[in-house]
DNA sequence: TAATTGACAAAGG
DNA sequence: TCCTTTGCCAATT
């Protein structure tokens, strides 16, 4: 494989796995981030592949803070189950205090 | 090549 | 933020 060919997916998970231990973002913060704000959708699509990838994709919601993508998980729970673990309080497929972890990867990684 | 897809976001009601 | 509509764009088929 070919580290050259990094399509819109690497990106997306290079950024994904420079999420700090017990924080948060949206799929809208990594789209801006890689300068395709309105491009949160791909951003999404390409989630669907990092089954294969070494992504922490259930530290990525929605910017409601709400676990959208957490049917493709597993199960059902593990998304929530991972971000409890790390100290993030969900409550019914939401996130709360979600200003407090969310991580801006336009501000904090640069 | 064209049409469809999608784990989103913003705007309007 | 509830529901619906619209825009957006790379990847997939």
């Amino acid at each position: 494989m070919k580290p050259e060919t990094e399509s819109f997916f690497e990106r997306v998970y290079d950024v994904v796995r420079q999420i700090p231990y017990g924080r948060v973002t949206s799929y809208g913060a990594i789209a801006n981030f890689l300068g395709a704000l309105k491009s949160a959708r791909i951003v999404g699509y390409a989630m669907n592949n990092s089954h294969d990838k070494d992504v922490p994709a259930h530290r990525v919601v929605n910017r409601k803070g709400l676990l959208t993508g957490k049917h493709h998980f597993k199960g059902v729970n593990l998304m929530q189950q991972l971000l409890e673990n790390e100290g993030v309080v969900v409550k019914d497929n939401q996130i709360q205090n979600l200003e407090s972890i969310f991580w801006n990867p336009s501000e904090e990684l640069k």
